[in-house]
DNA sequence: AATTCGGGGCA
DNA sequence: TGCCCAGAATT
């Protein structure tokens, strides 16, 4: 039997990770929130730091959303973090602080879609819900040699199906892990290891020569290019910064005074632009240094970023900005192109 | 149904 | 460089 074989193959090819050493719900929920779109290597360090510091619910409920996201920083999808906190408030207030023990109630958590549900469901729970991620989609695709999209509405829903025959009734916890930890390490992406496959002889793409056909995407990403200028405007050791409450990307995470532009402008054409005069108005100011072009590559955007540095009396500044120590770094989140050019700054500066 | 949300690893 | 990663929410 298919599960019995990929089980197999589990039990003697599979990593230790910290989140595998425990049923506690409220760990494997934070462990499936953060390897949402992310790698295991990437999500380790993470996990261990989000437990050390808030190692209950009732922890996580009663933090600071900026704590919480201070936390998350580098790991991208700050959503996930944000939802994450808002879901520990939920289970606290609904659920008196007991995270729910089943696949429907799991479901309506703030973050938490089918493949999170069935995970947490299924590893916390043992109950019986096919998880289906980007593994279990690649695997299943090959071995069945299914060509329906896998971001179509009607591929989901197959795929969802199929996943549940398949496991039939082998036991949850362990199968689910099993098929996405074969996906991960043996049925790989690009050159999978077919050569030592258990599931060699019935697997469609390998028999028809077609496995870098699979799994089948509909849509292809395209990508935008925008123009960030950041004006890191200092004054001793103290610096100003702001909180990114737009709907955009590092939403409430912070940020340097920000113009944006259209277009790559020089640094002549941005003191012409109505935002900076807006922003400065007569204040004296000394451009201290012009960055190179940084360009930070994200899914679906690149984004051409000049730090410019500004020495001013940052008091002047108009309202609504924040003014940090130096000093004080560690209490804000800040996305990866900013904490990148702030560990420059005090590389140079210490 | 299509778009948007980060950042990193790898051939 | 392009693709993908234990996807979900929003439009």
């Amino acid at each position: 039997m298919l599960s019995n074989q990929i089980i197999s193959w589990y039990l003697q090819n599979k990593r230790d990770l910290p989140w595998r050493e425990t049923k506690n719900p409220y760990q494997i929920w934070i462990s499936e929130i953060m390897l949402q779109q992310t790698r295991v290597a990437s999500a380790i360090d993470y996990f261990n730091r989000f437990l050390e510091q808030f190692p209950t619910i009732s922890d996580l409920a009663k933090a600071e959303e900026q704590e919480v996201l201070k936390l998350w920083q580098g790991l991208g999808y700050y959503s996930r973090a944000r939802n994450l906190h808002t879901a520990a408030k939920t289970i606290q207030l609904e659920y008196n602080g007991v995270f729910p023990d089943s696949y429907k109630e799991i479901l309506k958590l703030k973050g938490i879609g089918t493949y999170t549900a069935a995970a947490i469901a299924s590893f916390a729970f043992n109950l019986p819900h096919a998880a289906v991620d980007g593994n279990v989609y690649r695997v299943l695709s090959r071995l069945y040699g299914i060509n329906k999209a896998i971001d179509s509405t009607e591929g989901k829903k197959y795929f969802q199906a199929i996943a549940s025959e398949t496991m039939g009734n082998a036991i949850p916890e362990i199968y689910n892990q099993a098929i996405i930890e074969f996906g991960a390490l043996q049925c790989i992406p690009r050159n999978p290891k077919c050569d030592i496959c258990p599931l060699l002889a019935n697997c469609f793409a390998h028999n028809n020569a077609q496995v870098d056909q699979f799994p089948v995407k509909s849509k292809q990403i395209k990508t935008k290019n925008r123009y960030f200028y950041y004006l890191f405007l200092s004054c001793k050791n103290r610096f100003l910064i702001e909180k990114r409450k737009k709907k955009d990307i590092w939403e409430n995470l912070f940020q340097y005074p920000l113009i944006e532009y259209d277009k790559p402008i020089s640094t002549n054409e941005l003191l012409q632009t109505s935002e900076w005069k807006e922003l400065f108005g007569n204040n004296e100011l000394v451009i201290h240094s012009v960055s190179e072009n940084v360009i930070h590559k994200l899914s679906h955007q690149n984004l051409h970023t000049k730090f410019i540095h500004i020495e001013m009396d940052i008091d002047k500044m108009k309202y609504g900005y924040i003014i940090i120590n130096h000093s004080d770094i560690s209490e804000y989140p800040f996305p990866k192109l900013i904490e990148d050019h702030l560990n420059i700054m005090n590389k140079n500066n210490p």
